[in-house]
RNA sequence: GGCUAGGUGGCAGAGUGGUGAUGCAGCGGCCUGCAAAGCCGUCAAUACCGGUUCGAUUCCGGUCCUAGCCUCCA
């Protein structure tokens, strides 16, 4: 079965066809580091890694490529308010981003660009549009000349009348057209500035990714990502770039834009005071649980971010580990074709990861009716190759259920050799006293038919 | 106001023109010294109103509701 992705572009669910299937292309907008990660952040992050792993699954190259935006206004106001360096700014949350999302089990890119580093060719394509006749400058600005464009809007499905219709910011009096939007901007002396033909200044948001995809993937690339929010104008005004400077030629085969997160029904906002960041969730519970929540909803739909969201997964991935462990006894090297064809079609379609759950959980049940070594090791390498495409059910079950390195260790054996022993003695007071100790230090107890118990962590 | 997406059991969440998955929670039972875990069983939903159809949760229209974008937010 082919993969079929739903296409923003055509608002239609599309069968894939890379352009070149030994070198599949994958762009996907990254964070722009002037804070600290939160869940909305991790969203695109994770949701993109499954679809490369998917893509990797399939074709022999995938060149995904994430960018880190380290030039934007929002990191230079950081660093004058802490009198800082922008470098020092974007290094520690470039720094945040990294740890984060390793945390969250997602692999880094092939290539992750900065900004910084390209300034030199954004400069070359903004002079080139210019040239080309769609870009102009004013006041030491350079503008975007939207009407030069004709197919703009038709990512994002707005005419040009509407949207001339429904400006309601107040207009740059320099702009030919209030459509128009910026390539280039003069900085003032607080501001970080490059040197330009038009003067010292910085470059707008949009031509950065415009630049790192003509750099890094070429003129036309398979799929272009990233959050819904970014559709207009953000994806909008790449492609008018893009297309206007490759003659016309397609820019990117397919977008795929992921839904937002709301947190208890409200929308995650630094002005309501409830943006959940990466760093406090992973106090809360483990980064691959955090991982199975936001695969747990389709990626296009809005998700709903609540503790009982969040608890929901680590009984879940409790139930898959527990079914791991009771296959522990059995060794297993992996391969991809240990991959079920149900689970595989399930991300096929779209990157539907709730249904490909399902047929974890699935697989998961088999594991009560299978009785042959060879058939729970096939059981085994079904679980852990559909877990790996997905990010998760990599680790020791054990070190699931009773956390890494415990300096406790020797104190719960202890504890659970003096409550056995009390068993045996029938003085069940005594019992339930260490069973209760245990409880309050976190550990649950769960006793074996044949007398002997084992624990983990709750 | 314009554009877009969506409304499925207590919660989460797929799918489908023909008796509505899956997980969590609940309930009953087995197991247990008692629990927990596990196992077996079980309750429970397609926002509303029309239309097309032999048949609609699914397709079409309307109503209501929700979310997003139109403001350099993932």
């Amino acid at each position: 079965m082919p993969i079929h992705i739903y296409n923003t572009a055509t608002r239609k669910k599309e069968e894939f066809v890379p352009a070149d299937p030994a070198r599949v292309t994958l762009y996907v907008c990254g964070p722009t580091v002037y804070s600290f990660p939160h869940i909305g952040n991790a969203r695109p992050a994770v949701v993109f890694d499954v679809l490369y792993r998917l893509l990797m699954q399939g074709y022999e190259g995938v060149l995904y490529v994430r960018n880190i935006t380290d030039v934007d206004d929002k990191i230079n106001a950081a660093a004058l308010g802490e009198k800082v360096s922008i470098g020092e700014i974007s290094g520690r949350y470039t720094g945040a981003y990294h740890q984060n999302m390793a945390d969250l089990g997602v692999l880094p890119p092939v290539i992750e660009p900065k900004v910084t580093e390209h300034m030199e060719q954004i400069i070359d394509m903004i002079a080139r549009l210019v040239t080309a006749g769609n870009a102009y400058e004013a006041e030491g600005h350079v503008l975007f000349h939207v009407p030069s464009y004709p197919g703009y809007g038709a990512l994002s499905g707005r005419n040009l009348k509407e949207l001339f219709a429904g400006a309601r910011v107040e207009v740059a009096p320099f702009k030919r057209d209030d459509r128009d939007f910026v390539l280039w901007k003069p900085s003032s002396e607080d501001q970080p500035a490059w040197d330009s033909p038009w003067g010292a200044g910085r470059p707008g948001w949009h031509i950065e990714c415009s630049t790192m995809i003509e750099q890094h993937l070429g003129e036309t690339i398979d799929i272009h990502g990233g959050g819904q929010d970014l559709v207009f104008p953000h994806h909008e005004n790449e492609r008018a770039q893009s297309t206007c400077l490759h003659g016309g030629k397609l820019f990117s085969k397919y977008w795929m834009h992921n839904g937002f997160i709301n947190v208890d029904r409200e929308k995650m906002s630094k002005s309501l005071g409830n943006v959940l960041l990466v760093q406090d969730l992973l106090e809360q519970a483990p980064g691959e649980a955090i991982r199975f929540a936001l695969l747990s909803t389709h990626y296009r739909s809005p998700l709903d971010w609540t503790d009982e969201v969040l608890s929901q997964s680590c009984r879940n991935l409790d139930r898959l580990y527990a079914v791991l462990q009771k296959l522990q006894d059995v060794d297993v090297s992996l391969s991809a074709c240990d991959i079920p064809d149900t689970f595989l079609d399930a991300l096929k379609d779209d990157l539907n990861t709730p249904a490909a759950i399902t047929e974890l959980h699935s697989l998961a049940k088999q594991e009560k009716t299978v009785s042959s070594q060879d058939a729970r090791a096939a059981l085994k390498r079904q679980l852990l190759a559909a877990g790996k495409i997905l990010g998760i059910l990599q680790q020791d079950p054990v070190a699931w259920f009773q956390g890494a390195a415990d300096i406790n260790d020797a104190e719960i054996h202890k504890l659970l050799e003096q409550r056995a022993g009390a068993k045996r003695a029938k003085d069940y007071k005594q019992a339930d006293e260490i069973r209760e100790k245990l409880t309050n230090m976190g550990i649950q107890i769960q006793d074996r038919s044949d007398g002997t118990s084992s624990w983990r962590k709750v």
